[in-house]
DNA sequence: CGCGGTATGCAACACGATTTGCACAACCGT
DNA sequence: ACGGTTGTGCAAATCGTGTTGCATACCGCG
């Protein structure tokens, strides 16, 4: 800036004042500097601006895999909003739960690196401790997922309570009356609920868990095989385990939706390609996004106490995997 | 800091070095300071050392759809690699080509807010010439696909034209004849170098151009099949437009891959799932990612001129949809 | 005892933009 | 003509860190 101040025979305060107008400046002068401003093709630079104004105009996004359907939608939700409000969004992948990784990210919030945080977990953090101390006195917003051990942080989840009451109610209106269920990781507390709730239609229901993950549900859905256990339908915490659990079923030649039911869960876009396409339960990611960062915003910028946590509904979609059970 | 260095009866300059090691501090001195700086839990504010530094520690990723799979893929091997060497990555969303975005994530490069960026496009830039004034004196690395206009910017992509000559071989084999092409983007140099390389197995192959989207190349196989248009082998230029094309030969009877052989392009995580599997090529998407990532480093960091352009191989996958012609 | 070298620490400055306090001029109203 | 207001601009301070020049004290050696 003190290059277009010298060129324009002024001060560099007289630029900044005549760029953001918040003092009266000679008309003819704000002319001259910008039209040097616009030869130069002059930008503030941000770290100057950064250091004096205290904010950094970007917000951050922890998730354990950017590449994966689930969480991609998520960053894509975030990512809407973040733009919309004119700040950057750093992604943070958390792979593997390296604990390297994830103090890089709560490092960013210390140093004032991001002005805050959407957490998203995927299994139980390994390092919750230090997120609770972090989490005092910073910005963090979790989504998708909330932490028991702190409450009063804002979160934003989804009904899966009501989905695996509406995943129940399904499959006992179609006749079925023995069920297994594929689980996602134990220590969830998505988990535990849509447990309980599922429990409430099939209160004897075998409940294994898996990792989310595709060769998870195959692999259960073997270990089921190989014990003889009876069943007429499957209902699983996700539609990549739901996917592996077919493909199992297929192998074993038993047919999806003739012989066993099958639903999942998030409503992957495989699901509607697939052939029979798969009964799930919709959960729209890119709104948990959406909402995330709009939390996170009120966090931020709005009046203290203003960011409230939400809940968005879920929706059941039967499509071809599910169907009366026959004898 | 200050806080720090009056508690521990000094100047802010010996925690500096104390903390830094670049100057010899009395040992007595560097302990007391860091007892101090473990109970604050201190950590340098990133303003003032980017201020100070001149360096972000930030690198921008432009991608158009961060939830898209292909796009996540490249997201993830960038990261890995900013992640690898301590730097920080920025998700900028480009979607739509809305020029209000293209703009911002310029402005980011052109304000030092971040270091580098590496940049992805799948269309033809809306905003081309703005691209070429940013790109003088800044890093910039294209990633999977170049620019023609920009031949000195490095940039990171595929043996494409051979992954289309393997395509146009193992059809050719199968015993086929009449092909034609569900092409990408026309105005992408990867699809003109695919189309031309297939034409050396296929001279007269009926070519058209969709969006690399499902539903694009169901409209387009709804279009040939329409104008009764003969052929018995398909060549989509990705895994989504070959998906759509066999769903509306299947919704039209006609049988993959015994009536028609289907091969896609990219080697998306469906293709293996679906029944039966798709034949395509691979692209290592995250290797893309990690080598555009390494390349910008050079840019950034290495000795001028040492970064150079890679051109990643591909691999042909014979999976179901392709079968030797019959009549 | 004096000299040089080393250990140790502080004050000052730089990075770049913005804001505040102050000064000078022109102009108006009484 | 004089006090007050408004327009216009500059110098200085601020944000937080890292570095450099300089000063002091201490030690070893001749």
């Amino acid at each position: 800036m003190a290059q277009i101040a010298a060129e324009a025979g002024v001060s560099a305060t007289t630029v900044s004042h005549a760029l953001s107008g918040k003092r009266p400046v000679n008309p003819e002068t704000v002319a001259r500097i910008q039209r040097i401003v616009q030869e130069h093709g002059f930008v503030p630079n941000s770290s100057g601006v950064r250091l004096r104004s205290g904010r950094t105009g970007v917000i951050g996004l922890a998730v354990p895999d950017i590449a994966h359907w689930y969480f991609g939608r998520i960053a894509k939700g975030v990512e809407e909003i973040a733009n919309e409000r004119d700040y950057g969004l750093v992604i943070c992948g958390t792979m593997n739960a390296d604990p390297r990784r994830e103090k890089r990210y709560f490092n960013m919030l210390r140093t004032r690196a991001i002005d805050g945080l959407v957490y998203t977990t995927s299994r139980s953090m390994s390092d919750l401790d230090e997120l609770v101390t972090v989490a005092q006195g910073s910005s963090i917003v979790f989504a998708d997922e909330a932490v028991d051990r702190l409450p009063e942080v804002p979160s934003v989840t989804t009904t899966v309570r009501e989905g695996a009451r509406l995943v129940g109610e399904h499959l006992r209106e179609l006749g079925h009356s023995r069920a297994v269920v594929i689980a996602g990781y134990a220590g969830l507390r998505s988990t535990t609920e849509r447990v309980a709730a599922f429990r409430e239609y099939f209160p004897t229901a075998l409940t294994l868990f898996g990792d989310f993950e595709q060769q998870s549900g195959y692999e259960l859905m073997g270990d089921l095989l190989a014990n003889d256990v009876a069943f007429s339908c499957v209902f699983a915490h996700n539609d990549f385990m739901a996917i592996g659990a077919i493909r199992r079923l297929r192998e074993a030649g038993i047919r999806v939706p003739e012989d066993v039911s099958v639903v999942g869960f998030d409503d992957v876009d495989v699901a509607t390609i697939m052939s029979p396409a798969l009964t799930t339960v919709r959960k729209d990611m890119v709104e948990i996004g959406r909402r995330s960062a709009r939390t996170l915003f009120d966090v931020i910028e709005g009046e203290p106490g203003s960011a409230r946590s939400s809940v968005l509904p879920v929706e059941l979609v039967v499509r071809g995997t599910t169907a009366p059970r026959r004898d």
